[in-house]
DNA sequence: TTGACGCTAAAACAAATGTTCGCTATACTT
DNA sequence: AAGTATAGCGAACATTTGTTTTAGCGTCAA
């Protein structure tokens, strides 16, 4: 741990109200609550002493964001303030259903449809590309419209929720307006996205970015046979 | 829990984003950024819908306070709230190399150079056919050949120790003449074996029984991107 | 003394951010 | 057809909130 003791009262008092509101409330306190709760008057004493803290390490700024404090070392006296590390051995992520890979399958509903039922597929952690196990999920092959990209029919695709996507990657996308997930390479073109299959025999999907939703980009592939 | 699908995808959408933004950055995100990531451009619409998730129960809000969301249920699917089930141990099958699945490679010395671990790789037991672990270990797999297979350069592939084959399966041969380790289809002919690749550009390889050893047949195949 | 430095103040400023208010569109109900 | 609830958009508005500037005070060393 670091020196607590080297920091000023007030800057100790900080700390704990920073912890302690953060607990609470599920955010951060402004300079102004922080200036109240230690008894500053001005705000700009209150950034100066966040700025001190920064220094010694023991929180990170967000500039010119609200609340935008993020405690980042542990300050004695506050059980609860250490993040989990003893993780289980064996990473579990959600098996939220199929995929459609081909012509688009309707989907009985949303990935969300599925993500309920805990089916829970056991990964090793090299699978995960380093990723915490909160961020991947697993999604079932259906059609084969990625057999160019050496994933076929009935193989589990591993991915990482996310939202965005470079191009080239590939992705699960949501296609709101036609209520389809489908798994594809993403590219991003001018005014519009291309979803490009890995086959031959089928044709590219063309939609506006606010018609898909990226869901997820694939980190790796699992296939059994039999 | 609550009625997730109920909501509609855009709310999801907006829960989503903020347990995992609230979570990578120790704040919650404003309205504003909640628009950017879900494609909604008047904070209004945010706002509403940010009402009505507190309606459904699955946020607070505090009254004009910056950033002031609060997640109040678990969401499926990516929670930390994440109950810890029954962690079964982790089978570890040896991974012993390189295996040949072009143009017969002699095998450098740079085996598993990708795999972090000493020579053991974690499996989930689904990948194992209900087999011990014992029964099983794993290659990583160089050329080519198979790729009609759905097998690509770099594929770690899962093999059951066995020493004989069915026609079709696909194996990992050991051809003592040549001292090479090949991946490949296996076919019994009459006075011979048949190693048939998956890919045009290969030619079978056609040997003598004894100069044949099956070493194991593939129960799958896992490829990891990036 | 003078000057550098740590710390505190107060006020003004600028940006971020939540709130409100018309207005439109669609679907469903009466 | 009129009415109502849901959903959405955009712009103006009002606060909140971080940033900056200027200044006062005390300590310590040169």
């Amino acid at each position: 741990m670091k020196d607590f003791k080297r920091l000023s009262q007030r800057q100790q008092h900080m700390l704990r109200f920073l912890q302690s509101y953060t607990q609470e409330q599920g955010y951060p306190p402004s300079i102004r609550e922080i200036g109240e709760e230690v008894g500053i008057g001005s705000t700009s004493v209150v950034n100066y002493n966040l700025n001190r803290l920064v220094d010694a390490g023991y929180i990170e700024r967000a500039g010119r964001v609200s609340r935008g404090l993020r405690l980042i070392a542990d300050i004695p006296g506050s059980p609860a303030a250490s993040k989990v590390v003893a993780l289980p051995a064996v990473p579990r992520v959600p098996h939220v259903g199929l995929i459609a890979a081909g012509e688009p399958i309707s989907l009985p509903e949303d990935i969300a449809h599925h993500i309920d039922e805990d089916d829970y597929i056991g990964l090793p952690q090299h699978m995960l590309g380093g990723l915490d196990e909160s961020e991947v999920f697993a999604l079932t092959v259906r059609g084969d419209s990625m057999i160019d990209a050496m994933i076929q029919d009935g193989d589990i695709v591993i991915l990482r929720r996310q939202n965005t996507a470079e191009n080239g990657e590939m992705v699960a996308a949501w296609l709101p307006e036609d209520g389809e997930t489908t798994l594809k390479h993403f590219y991003r073109e001018k005014e519009r996205i291309r979803l490009q299959p890995a086959n031959q025999a089928y044709q590219p999907i063309l939609v506006h970015p606010s018609n898909c939703e990226i869901k997820g980009k694939v980190l790796s592939v699992l296939r059994s046979f039999r």
